[in-house]
RNA sequence: GCUCCCUUCGUCUAGUGGCCUAGGACGCUGGCCUCUCACGCCGGUAACAGGGGUUCGAAUCCCCUAGGGAGCGCCA
């Protein structure tokens, strides 16, 4: 049997961490088991549902890089088949139409909380034979009795007695199908063998399953995983800053980085903390997904970014890198090649965006020593020290990493200086900043001129 | 309120009855390295929610309590 698992957002705005998890795991199910990976877009609530949201989630899984093999399938396009089997349903006596209006519901609702009740649909039209109207619902036949066994791959086995369980509205009055509906037929026609979700959804399981036996179809394998909390461990939302696949993207994160967190948060392999792409899909289980709820850390999710800025190509590096120097104006054609910059930087820059403040020195035409605090390191300098600095490296015959060192080194001794004490207001001199890879590397780096003229203005009187 | 789920360092987790005076990682922190910032290396900090059982032996099995979460929509 082949393996199918599908990730089904709703369309209602950007894809977050908590579904992108969802979605990983999905995907490395399928690829463990060479299965196939099906995207359907849950759309049916048609108030809610955007555009931009499917493109926002799109876009998404491809900046993650989990590609599906069927899809995206979108509900609102199934609208003729949902009829179809709502029928069938009616049919076979599994279904009815039920004319209860909302306040009326509304109004039973708030009487059996009242008496301290679980809220919900007495069933009242259930016998009452109702054909089709415009007011009418249909609402799903749940058996009356006996129980429903969700075999979990990660909660474990869980029992739902039937007298628990409501008479659910399948379609709405103006006769779209509602979510618990949908999502059972998409999962019977998708042929899809394991459901793999979020854990709000586990409630909602065996109803689908009896709805699925109505249908005489087989229910899928079930896999529910804890959602993610916020830092504070309260639910996840936009006051927790970045929960953004796309704004993570846009504040510099690797999706390496993004994926091997979002593995590692409620799932483990021993001790292992770095893993590979061939390594996930090799190593993933469902069984070994942790069964609680999990707060996000971000301090490690930036730990990690680093350390595959710091383990990833240079060249692959620069490449992502590039976007976000465009974006801060620098001229990667007036400054030294991009992948030398990146070696150099690769080892002190956490995220994207650090790096390319960090390099922007490199690709501007003169540096600004606004910190008072640095123009004060700067002073601490003999003004002779960097004119003769300057000398030195206009006569020195080649320019590299060594005859930088060596001539920094001999102008520091000539003028009864530690190599440090020369280093640093040099560094203010040619950076603009006190923070740099090491200075031979930096000057070698940005090249004989600039740094000349660079030193030259930094001695000037002004 | 009812039903369901969950509970090991601050956080993510290892642990499936003896290897646990509970291991790793992030963080924090002391030190080393050092031209800045980093990287790297060495060390420290800190947890089995509580109570009852079962057992020669429990973080691991059972029960209760407490706490947290989800669901109970003509949302998904």
């Amino acid at each position: 049997m082949t393996i199918r698992t599908r990730f089904a957002p709703s369309p209602t705005g950007y894809l977050h961490i908590g579904g992108a998890r969802t979605a990983l795991y999905s995907w490395l199910f399928a690829r463990k088991h060479q299965g196939r990976f099906i995207l359907r877009i849950e759309d049916t609530d048609l108030e809610r549902s955007t555009p931009e949201s499917v493109a926002a989630i799109l876009e998404g899984m491809a900046f993650l890089n989990l590609d599906y093999d069927e899809g995206p399938f979108y509900q609102t396009e199934r609208f003729d088949r949902y009829r179809e089997v709502l029928s069938e349903l009616i049919a076979h006596g599994h279904a009815y139409y039920c004319t209860c209006t909302k306040a009326e519901l509304e109004e039973r609702r708030a009487a059996q909380m009242a008496r301290k009740e679980k809220p919900r649909y007495d069933r009242r039209c259930r016998e009452a034979g109702h054909g089709p109207s415009p007011e009418a619902v249909v609402r799903f036949k749940n058996p009356l009795s006996g129980e429903v066994v969700v075999d979990d791959a990660v909660k474990g086995r869980v029992v739902f007695r039937n007298d628990e369980l409501d008479d659910l509205i399948i379609a709405r009055s103006d006769g779209t199908p509602t979510y618990n509906f949908t999502v059972v037929v998409d999962d019977m026609d998708m042929g899809i063998t394991h459901v793999i979700r979020g854990d709000d959804h586990l409630n909602n399981t065996p109803r689908q399953i009896n709805m699925l036996r109505a249908l005489d179809a087989r229910p899928p394998a079930y896999a529910h995983i804890p959602m993610i909390l916020g830092e504070d461990g309260a639910r996840l939302s936009k006051r927790h800053g970045a929960v953004s696949v796309m704004q993570y993207r846009d504040e510099g994160y690797l999706p390496e980085a993004l994926i091997n967190y979002l593995m590692r948060l409620g799932w483990a392999h021993g001790d292992q903390e770095i893993f590979t792409r061939a390594e996930m899909i090799a190593l993933f289980d469902l069984k070994d997904v942790h069964a609680a709820a999990a707060a996000i850390n971000p301090k490690k999710l930036l730990w990690l970014n680093q350390h595959y800025i710091k383990t990833l190509p240079a060249a692959d590096i620069a490449e992502r890198l590039r976007p976000f120097l465009a974006e801060r104006g620098a001229d990667l054609t007036a400054g030294p090649a991009l992948t030398d910059v990146v070696l150099a930087l690769q080892e002190r820059a956490k995220t994207l965006i650090e790096m390319a403040e960090h390099a922007l020195f490199f690709y501007r035409q003169e540096v600004a020593i606004g910190d008072p605090k640095n123009q004060a390191i700067l002073a601490s300098a003999p003004r002779a020290a960097l004119e003769a600095l300057a000398a030195a490296f206009t006569a020195q015959p080649a320019w590299t990493r060594e005859t930088v060192h060596a001539t920094l080194e001999a102008v520091a001794e000539g003028q009864g200086l530690t190599f440090g004490k020369l280093a640093q207001p040099v560094r203010i001199a040619v950076t603009g900043t006190s923070i740099s890879p090491p200075i031979d590397v930096t000057c070698a780096l940005l090249g004989r001129e600039r740094c000349v003229t660079r030193l030259k203005s930094a001695a000037a009187p002004r």
